[in-house]
DNA sequence: GGGAATGCGTTTTTT
DNA sequence: ACGCATTCCC
């Protein structure tokens, strides 16, 4: 679906997709059903409104990651001119990052506040939570990353915490004063440190705009056109920042499809789609409903997964590309034949001459893989994997830029409470103490060397931090070379901390080749917060040197696509997951991931359904169902091929090899090692 | 008092 | 395998 490089909207949009890129000025609503060219639409859209003489500063689109803006004005500059790349594109969060680094003030933030990432605050959390004694003997009290998620929904809903405690965690509604003064105490010493959360971001984007009428109308009128991608997957919050921002010329275009609304754990909600119309009575609607992604069987599946949806979405996707291979249900007697299959089918398919690029591996969650990823290593298959884990929440790498935020930002209290418990004999209540002590002295790192440190264990460890973070504080030095005395520095404490100390040095390694794209230390740091590295996003750029199989969550394959794609672990607690059952909320939203997943496949899809799942932390072995989304359909939408590995007992696999038992020897291992 | 070791219950998805 | 509470030890 390349377009060519010269912008011709008749040639290459249809009727639906052209009236979306064509339109006039006022409120618009796309509703874009999978494989329907939505991307394709809003590109054209925006080359369209630069061709028409709108100045690029002035179009503001919004969307899911910043890769996805990034990708967008790459194909419109492509098409049109390399005007579009001046157009501001980005997520919610970075756009509010960029205002409010402006207008800041007025909600009385001071000139340099930072950002605090999903583990930072947590971990801030987690401290007023031992800090105010709220977990005493005997009783259970939610966790810091519970209590951060229900602040972070309530927030983003809108909802207040006891409806949400009430709701989520019955066994915690005993706790809500308790959550409730939490929460206050978290708001305030964020507020206290200058620092916001991912939420603060869009709170404060709001009130300022709700708020600061002079500072709104300068925002509206710099930027006049503002398009939202992957609408479905806002929250109310962003909902009401988007239209705030096209208070003044109502020129918002929102674009999505609510049948693949998966971030409702997020606080997103498709009803954004839904009530637009009501925000804005005379917005216009578009539908695009031809796909031009996938195969009609693959599509019918997709279809007949949401009919079965509570609420009627009241789509069908239909194609006219050729093909009728329908979607193929494999059987393997367990996770590891499950493993098998897919790497031998991956195999044979490159033999066939399918690229791996253009193949995919989708979970429901990123340790899904781990059988697989075995296999995959045991053969030779190149692979990469997105989801789970993100680079910039690894240990390491977290430990470094807390040493990087100190040599910035010398009172930055969370920063010094995870750095200095690295150190031998230094635990929460020290860190604490000596944090205080810096901040009390207004950040003066001199106190690390005070004589009554000195004599510590540890005394000699917080002269060297001292030595190090002089360096790391000297701009002059330049990124790489602030960078370089970190990290020199970071690697020799990596030892004693990790078992895995050598893979966990590599990523030091990259996070230098990351930092050679910045000049200076505050905007490398504010990046990796708010737009960290997309290691965990597949990528699409061909690159035939680096040419790998992409294992992925399904959340992190949203808007991609492959020729071929293997969906594993279609069990019941698996797909769907086991924390979706009795929710009937999330287990809708379980079946969109579903359909999400189903429908990132151009011409072949697999099923998997190991018959047994293994033992595995907290679960016993047991005999696994199908998946209720598939049993639940129509089967004849699937081919179900059964493929139990025969591998025979270990037994006669000796005898068939006519090895002998030398008695004597085993007598002697016997011997020598016990019966255990 | 406070840090380190032990043990128990839990395990989704992520801007 | 990980966070958190409890217990163990200086």
């Amino acid at each position: 679906m390349a377009e060519s490089a010269t912008l011709d909207l008749e040639r290459d949009l249809n009727a639906a997709q052209r009236a979306a890129a064509c339109a006039g000025a006022g409120a618009h609503l796309v509703v874009a059903g999978a494989g329907s060219g939505k991307t394709r639409t809003l590109v054209y859209r925006v080359a369209y409104l630069v061709s028409q003489g709108v100045a690029p500063e002035s179009i503001l689109l919004l969307t899911f990651t910043r890769r996805a803006a990034q990708e967008m004005l790459r194909r419109a500059a492509a098409l049109l001119d390399e005007r579009c790349r001046r157009v501001a594109g980005g997520t919610f969060h970075a756009f509010a990052y960029l205002v409010l680094r402006r207008y800041g003030e007025l909600l009385g933030y001071g000139d340099g506040f930072t950002i605090l990432d999903r583990g930072d605050a947590a971990d801030l959390v987690g401290l007023l939570r031992s800090e105010g004694g709220f977990a005493r003997r005997g009783r259970r009290f939610p966790r810091k990353d519970t209590l951060l998620e229900l602040f972070s929904k309530s927030v983003n809903t809108g909802r207040d915490l006891a409806a949400l405690l009430a709701e989520d965690y019955p066994q915690f509604a005993d706790d809500l004063a308790d959550v409730e003064r939490l929460g206050r105490r978290y708001a305030e010493r964020k507020k206290a440190q200058n620092v916001m959360d991912y939420d603060d971001l869009l709170v404060n984007l709001r009130d300022l705009l709700v708020e600061h009428a002079g500072a709104r109308r300068q925002i509206c009128s710099r930027y006049r056109h503002v398009l939202v991608d992957e609408y479905q997957d806002t929250n109310r919050l962003q909902a009401h920042i988007a239209a705030l921002l096209a208070s003044a010329h109502g020129n918002l275009m929102v674009v999505g499809d609510e049948a693949q609304s998966i971030y409702g754990f997020r606080g997103a909600s498709f009803a954004n789609i839904i009530d637009f119309p009501k925000v804005f009575p005379d917005a216009r609607t578009t539908l695009l409903e031809q796909n031009y992604r996938s195969i009609q069987p693959i599509l019918d599946l997709g279809n007949a997964v949401l009919a079965r949806a509570r609420q009627s979405f009241g789509k069908r996707l239909y194609s006219e590309l050729p093909g009728d291979d329908k979607p193929l249900l494999v059987r393997t007697d367990d996770e590891h034949g499950q493993a098998r299959f897919v790497a031998e089918r991956v195999l044979e398919l490159r033999e066939e001459g399918v690229p791996l690029a253009e193949m995919a591996v989708l979970v429901r969650a990123a340790w899904h893989t781990n059988a697989l990823e075995i296999e995959l290593g045991r053969r030779n298959v190149p692979f990469r994997k997105y989801g789970g884990l993100r680079f910039v929440e690894a240990a390491h790498v977290k430990d470094l830029c807390a040493l990087l935020k100190l040599g910035q930002n010398p009172t930055d209290a969370a920063a010094w409470h995870r750095f200095l418990q690295l150190y031998d004999g230094i635990g929460p209540t020290t860190a604490q103490r000596l944090a205080a002590e810096v901040i009390d002295a207004g950040g003066d790192l001199a106190v690390l060397a005070r004589p009554h440190l000195r004599r510590r264990p540890y005394g000699r460890d917080l002269a060297r931090l001292k030595e190090v973070l002089d360096a790391i504080s000297r701009p002059d030095l330049g990124l790489a070379g602030q960078l370089e005395h970190a990290v020199r520095y970071y690697q020799t404490l990596l030892p004693q901390r990790y078992d895995d100390a050598a893979r966990r040095q590599r990523d030091l390694g990259t996070l230098e080749v990351i930092a050679e794209r910045y000049d200076a230390l505050d905007a490398f740091l504010s990046d990796l917060a708010i737009d960290p590295p997309d290691f965990t996003r597949p990528s699409r750029e061909h690159d035939p040197e680096d040419e790998h199989l992409t294992l992925s969550t399904v959340h992190s394959a949203k808007g991609l696509e492959w020729r071929v794609v293997f969906v594993l672990n279609l069990v019941n607690g698996y797909f769907p997951s086991f924390p979706s059952f009795g929710d009937a909320e999330a287990y809708e939203e379980e079946r969109r991931l579903f359909y999400v997943a189903v429908t990132r496949a151009q011409r072949r899809l697999y099923l998997l359904k190991p018959e047994v799942l293994s033992g595995r932390g907290g679960y016993r072995e047991r005999v696994a169902e199908l998946s209720a989304f598939l049993a639940e359909i129509d089967l004849e939408t699937l081919t179900e091929e059964r493929l139990y590995s025969d591998q025979p007992p270990a037994g006669e696999w000796l005898e068939e090899e006519g090895v002998d038992v030398d008695d004597a020897t085993l007598r002697r291992i016997q011997a020598y090692f016990g019966d255990g």
